[in-house]
DNA sequence: GACGTAGG
DNA sequence: GCGGCGTT
DNA sequence: AACGCCGCATCCTACGTC
């Protein structure tokens, strides 16, 4: 066992002594000694070979033991035991809105209750309403919640490019009326992640009960979750979650800063103005012994009050970022309009809407200085792929219009396959005619590990390529990352100079914020591409920009940033 | 007012 | 259940 | 050195129910 599958034994521990109900500090002492163990530098087994197991931060007596016990059998006996008393599906219940491990608990002793179904039976004959503590309400809510969480198509977290379009109507809407000022979008969101798993808003308004009414019986409202004085819960069309947090005009600041998060980042600052003396909340900074309180209505004042330079919210996941603004380290993070060209863009003379025209039109609109057509090549026949000589004529056609189009480049490029075997879709011949070789793999796609990479590999050592595009193929509900060895890949990229995607398209963010930041370190170059088949996705910039935000990347970790004359002379095109 | 749950 | 503290 | 005692709580807040 590894460091990580140890600590997750010990999380796990502690879930079920928390459903047992035990003694608070011991469950917090497990999750303790399990956050030390993942946070952990040195292999766990190696510790133990020296006998230093007991030099971790809130591993006592009894953890080491069960720790030793884990690493030579693979599980500890106390584990197994509390185990067989637990239901195997219980999870699945907490999981249900307004059940925490109490209410399960309560519900699995007195009712049997042991899975969703047995819950939704339960409600349904009136037999929560009878334990002393739950009510007609409670049993009221807990059935809707239940029957939500059965629901066809429920998969609990959504994409960022369905959540945040959702977000942005109900801002509008919300702005329509004439209670509330000014609504922003905060939570993961706002730090663009890639998945989600509801919606946070944040308003301003001088009469925040009104408003909150007004929000809890908007369009497309569900269900009512919560109704406060400063916060309201709905269910929205969807199936998505809303929250809407309001307080006065003062701390806004706070509040966005509190609704933006990440949880880990917030519990981390709160640890930074306790340190000062201050307890911080949405509502500002609070003096420790005057109980004075200090709200800031913008975020750069608070971050600054408690000697931090801004983090920008892409950051907030306390990956090091506190660390950094401490020491005034937080770089310079790349922007939308530092993009000064698309590498990826299709055509309809593969499966594109538009004309090449056309998407160099809109491009140049965007104030691009390049785009690079990269039609889909002959083995993609359902994108309506390039033969050999159709793509002789792509490239003259390109030629024509660059021509008799002013004020942007159009590059002659290609998106071609990967095939199964390594092997390119084109000969090398006619790859090197083109001005950028853009690859990936499309078929074959369930290929094992050691297979996909060095397939991979082979396509990156060809001389003619220039980019791996959606690197790791992943898309959102529909297909789950290709087994692969991504640091074999990233050495290959490395040592031949390529480089690597960051795919904007909403179902892909492709490299994903981790895999990007994996190759910033390293020193790969990106290119961050729309992979657009409109005029429309052009706009999908701003989710790769996110995602490179998110990896730490600035302006100059990525090649299409460059100016035309420049990425012509680092790609080696005349 | 206590408790449980949920939110970042 | 851990770990710092005072006590023996 | 061994033992028992006791505070701890990754932070701070809102809402609904009983």
């Amino acid at each position: 066992m590894d460091n990580s599958e140890v600590a997750k034994r010990l999380f796990e521990m502690a879930e079920m002594l928390e459903f047992k109900g035990e003694n608070v500090f011991k469950i917090k002492a497990y999750q303790k000694a399990a956050r030390n163990i993942e946070e952990l530098e040195e292999d766990i087994n190696i510790l133990r070979q020296r006998d230093e197991l007991g030099t971790i931060s809130g591993v006592g007596e009894a953890i080491e033991a069960k720790i030793k016990e884990m690493l030579d059998t693979g599980t500890f006996k106390a584990f197994e035991e509390i185990r067989h008393t637990i239901p195997q599906d219980i999870e699945e219940i907490i999981a249900v809105q307004g059940i925490g491990p109490k209410t399960a608990h309560l519900l699995y002793s007195k009712l049997g209750v042991k899975d969703l179904q047995g819950l939704l039976k339960a409600a349904e004959e009136h037999r929560i309403r009878r334990i002393p503590g739950m009510g007609v309400k409670t049993e009221e809510h807990i059935l809707i919640a239940a029957k939500r969480q059965l629901a066809e198509g429920n998969i609990g977290r959504f994409p960022l490019g369905v959540a945040l379009p959702i977000a942005e109507e109900i801002s509008k809407k919300l702005l329509d009326g004439i209670l509330i000022r000014e609504v922003r979008i905060a939570g993961s969101i706002r730090r663009w992640k890639d998945t989600v798993g509801d919606i946070d808003l944040i308003a301003r308004s001088d009469e925040p009960e009104k408003a909150i009414e007004v929000f809890t019986v908007m369009d497309n409202m569900q269900e009512v979750l919560e109704k406060g004085n400063t916060k309201g819960s709905i269910i929205y069309k969807g199936n998505i979650q809303v929250d809407l947090r309001i307080v006065k005009d003062d701390a806004f600041g706070s509040l966005l800063q509190h609704f933006t998060g990440s949880k880990e980042h917030n519990v981390k600052l709160r640890q930074i103005a306790l340190s000062k003396g201050f307890h911080l909340s949405e509502y500002g900074l609070k003096n420790a012994t005057t109980a004075e309180q200090i709200p800031f209505s913008t975020e750069h004042e608070q971050y600054e009050r408690l000697g931090l330079q801004f983090i920008p919210p892409e950051l907030r996941e306390d990956w090091g970022e506190i660390e950094a603004a401490m020491e005034k380290k937080i770089p310079r993070l790349i922007e939308v309009s530092d993009i000064k060209g698309d590498l990826h863009v299709h055509s309809n003379w593969s499966d594109g809407h538009n004309s090449i025209e056309e998407m160099a039109l809109a491009a140049k609109a965007l104030g691009y200085q390049y785009i690079n057509i990269s039609d889909h090549s002959a083995s993609s026949k359902i994108a309506n792929g390039l033969s050999e000589k159709r793509l002789l004529d792509h490239i003259k056609e390109i030629e024509r219009l660059n021509e008799c189009i002013e004020g942007i480049r159009i590059l002659s490029g290609t998106e071609c396959d990967i095939l199964p075997d390594g092997t390119l879709d084109y000969s090398d011949e006619l790859l090197e005619q083109l001005d950028i070789v853009v690859v990936a793999v499309h078929g074959s796609v369930e290929q094992d590990s050691k297979t996909m990479t060095q397939r991979i590999v082979s396509a990156l050592e060809n001389e003619h390529v220039h980019i791996l595009a959606h690197p790791t193929g992943r898309k959102f509900g529909k297909r789950l990352p290709f087994a692969m060895n991504m640091e074999k890949i990233m050495d290959t990229a490395l040592e031949y100079g390529k480089v690597l995607e960051i795919n904007s398209s909403p179902q892909r963010l492709d490299l994903n914020d981790k895999f990007a930041m994996m190759a910033r370190e390293r020193g790969i170059k990106l290119a961050i591409n729309t992979d657009t088949h409109s005029l429309e996705q052009f706009g999908n910039i701003r989710y790769g920009i996110g995602t490179a935000r998110r990896a730490w990347i600035a302006s100059n970790d990525v090649i299409n940033t460059l100016h035309l004359k420049d990425i012509c002379k680092l790609l080696g095109i005349s």
